[in-house]
DNA sequence: TCAGGCATAGCCCCTACGTGCTATTCACAA
DNA sequence: TTGTGAATAGCACGTAGGGGCTATGCCTGA
């Protein structure tokens, strides 16, 4: 099964592909088969070469890593790609994955290292060194208390509308829902505003979703 | 550094467990301080025992382990908790990992693996076997591709208002942003409208994050 | 006992929004 | 060439939603 694997490399820094590409090559059975410096050309080359296993820097000169990520991944939906690159924030880490990415290497880590994590992705696993679980765990754990301290003082009764609203019901809807009079529910959603410090339900939606928009990722 | 470092067990099946805190004795420096088979027991006995780190199954009789984390973590914040189960659903690991958790361990692997998860847990590192981060990966992915299918037919043009309003902005901003007439914009959201077969914007929202309810979860 | 927060409710007003209808331009495919 | 769809734009109309202002009954804590 070692029989001839493929590998694409792409790296801008000419210096660290060579020693990538050569310590590559020197693991019996795998060759390079590609080697691009950017995001444009890795486009081009790697889908005709279907290798199987891109290894990706994430900043290149023009687009990102993270651009191509999907696009190679609907061209070569079953070849794993690996991000191995210096950047080492949450966000980005967590943005390669959903793109699709199937590991996420820190440069830095011995050679040895990543040999493994290429065999590893080549059978099936996902990566993840420690060092980056530990900032996936950390995105987790701060997306989860991102979500709860969202306690502007409002009360039991105006999370109720709240929610109602954010289903979609308005506010005829809404009374009907409760059993209260309209205007009452006008009054609650006049106070949920003037504790968040917005101006319409939308906005409301937005500030409790902190930010994050609504329909970030289309 | 290896000083005295306690650990605390908290595992239901009396054979594993047992062959777990021997395990984990056999190393210089460790010891186990706490042992229980429930989470009613950890929950009284661990903080009590201020462990350095928790071993946690999640299988457990009566409340489940994944229950005891967010209490566990709120009395001790800084004492790494790993995971150690047979549960190996993408949702439960996820879970697990939000509610505080470091590390996430399959049962089934080699002893030394487990000794060298718990060593890089107490270096202030995450673990995740190959296994569990191609769940984890698995889980992203999922989630992403959760969200893009909802393609109803809506051109570019469509998204981009549609995305500006769910910021929050309102029709004359959106209008200048992209330097169009108002009657521009309320006629791509007539037909947004149509085409998602609803007749407001809340509407639209809630129909894009499929029913989930734009803020579930308070 | 009294102040203050909450849920309830009413009235008036204005505007952002949703909708019905029409029209022009451009590009692309039949 | 003609037709279809997308993007642009206008006008007119009605209403749901947001805001100013006031008021009452209830409960709780000082």
């Amino acid at each position: 099964m070692n029989a001839n694997i493929h590998l694409a490399v792409v790296e801008d820094n000419r210096e660290f592909r060579r020693v990538l590409v050569n310590a590559l090559n020197a693991h019996p059975g795998w060759r390079v088969a590609v080697e691009c410096a950017d995001a444009l050309s890795a486009l081009k080359e790697i889908p005709g070469a279907r290798p199987d296993l891109v290894l990706l820097d994430l900043l290149l000169p023009g687009p990102s890593g993270a651009d191509v990520i999907p696009q190679l991944k609907a061209k070569l939906p079953r070849v794993p790609i690996i991000v191995l690159t210096v950047v080492d924030s949450p966000d980005q880490i967590v943005r390669a994955l959903e793109a699709g990415a199937s590991g996420y290497v820190l440069k830095g880590g011995s050679t040895s290292d990543l040999l493994t994590s290429v065999e590893d992705a080549l059978a099936g696993g996902a990566i993840m060194s420690p060092a980056v679980a530990r900032r996936v765990v950390d995105w987790f754990q701060q997306r989860q208390s991102a979500r709860k301290p969202v306690d502007l003082g409002l009360t039991e009764r105006e999370w109720e509308v709240l929610r109602l609203a954010a289903r979609g019901r308005q506010h005829g809807e809404i009374s009907m829902a409760l059993g209260i009079a309209v205007n009452t529910v006008k009054n609650h959603f006049r106070n949920i505003y003037e504790k968040l410090g917005v101006g319409s339900l939308t906005d409301a939606l937005v500030k409790l979703n902190q930010g994050r928009g609504l329909l970030d990722g289309r």
